[in-house]
DNA sequence: TTTT
DNA sequence: TTTT
């Protein structure tokens, strides 16, 4: 089609570590759960209420080793992407639909300094090279130091 | 939670009428679905790839009503709003999920010209007065003529 | 700097034909106004007011000749981009400033059928070659049919 | 007009503290500078290159007061709002033109373990009470706690 | 004038 | 499963 839009813009909280999966050495994709949550005031009750929502978020290739690399759960991030809902069968036969953010740009919004100490040795072992320039921060292509 | 951020924006097509849901005399929901698509040329065929992506909206109380009134199938909308994924169990008591488009926002973008003339006599009668102003474009209370 | 965004999306229509700037046979630059506006009714006059407001929109290279040749005044198109001041001085030397929207992806929205049909020939002959192919309507580079 | 979107997304952070402006008892302003700002390698002198972009922010009445309660100069914040550009004449009797963001929506983004400890005894005295209540950390009418 |  |  044409003259469509479909557009994501979160920022929340990694509620697990980014998962990678290889397919081949040029492609990957990493997955990661984010919260994001709002919160209101009962009338009836006079109650603070507070509903939190889980979205999927897929990223893939160089942006996915980034976020693995640099992104630990409990982290901020904005994410700009599109919806995308996969349909698959389940083990009865039955069709079942997921619902994911493919994501195409993100921004880390955790500060350095608020970021867990140990937070890169509490990730396995990567195999990618550190690389010692300082960390991205966004996912532009333009814009990552190597 | 706080510091978060859940929007969606969508320009897209309605697949089907606006289905209207009365809850008391005061209280509604609308729900109909847009596509969205994207396209692009495959780089081992050469093909011309279209993949289209449906969203269920989900708008409440004046501004279904709004919707219900001037959208048609087939009419072009800018859509803003959040995600929500909602849990429901099936028939064979399985846990399944739904993820909604809550709407928050809108604007049209079928001239009305482009209309189906008989787009209102198409639709099931119904109680709302007529208003012989011009059809409101947006859903901001301020903006209604009524 | 890092964490930061700077997003703008639009929906208006054109106030004027887009003006090509040519660097060189390989960079240039289309500009184009367009007008977005709101209207509310008065609390104190029961009037309705309109008010509008004109974006210079800035689009680059591929993305500028497909608006050159497909856009007129009058069309209607989603436009994403970022804000940009600039700053200059004027003939009596002082400073003055420029906010533009330089355009990073854009959506044509007025339907073929809505388009003025004498729309191309109004326009001044281009060098381009004249595609036969279906005019794109969206500037992802993916997308483009050439 | 009708069919027009305006609508702006920032992160960035302030450069200086929120200024009011009282115009009686219920109405008052608060403007402040954000800065956003993007990075790329230069592909002549392979140098890092940072644009810095100011935006101004004018935000209203309870949400000018929120933010000129909780944010302090170099805080994160996250704006949606629109663009206006107001017209004005210079002491010259020139015409000028200045590019505001009227704010509609917020979320702050500094931790508040991040911000400077005395950021609020470095603030003028205000006149507002204190609520001893948790600060509010969105703009939505129903989601302040007072 | 911010931030990394 | 996050965060405040």
């Amino acid at each position: 089609m044409s003259g469509t839009l479909n557009k994501v813009m979160l920022i929340g909280n990694l509620g697990d570590e980014v998962k990678m999966h290889y397919f081949d050495d040029k492609n990957c994709v990493g997955r990661f759960p984010i919260a994001t949550s709002e919160s209101y005031t009962s009338k009836q009750t006079n109650e603070r209420i507070t509903n939190t929502e889980w979205h999927n978020i897929v990223v893939r290739n160089k942006a996915a080793e980034i976020c693995e690399k640099y992104l630990s759960k409990g982290d901020k991030i904005y994410i700009e992407g599109r919806i995308k809902t996969r349909k698959w069968t389940d083990d009865k036969g039955m069709e079942r639909y997921s619902t994911e953010i493919q994501c195409d740009d993100f921004t880390f919004l955790t500060p350095k300094s608020e970021q867990s100490p140990n937070a890169a040795s509490q990730k396995p072992a990567s195999s990618q090279p550190q690389s010692s320039t300082t960390p991205p921060v966004e996912s532009d292509n333009d814009d990552l130091p190597f």
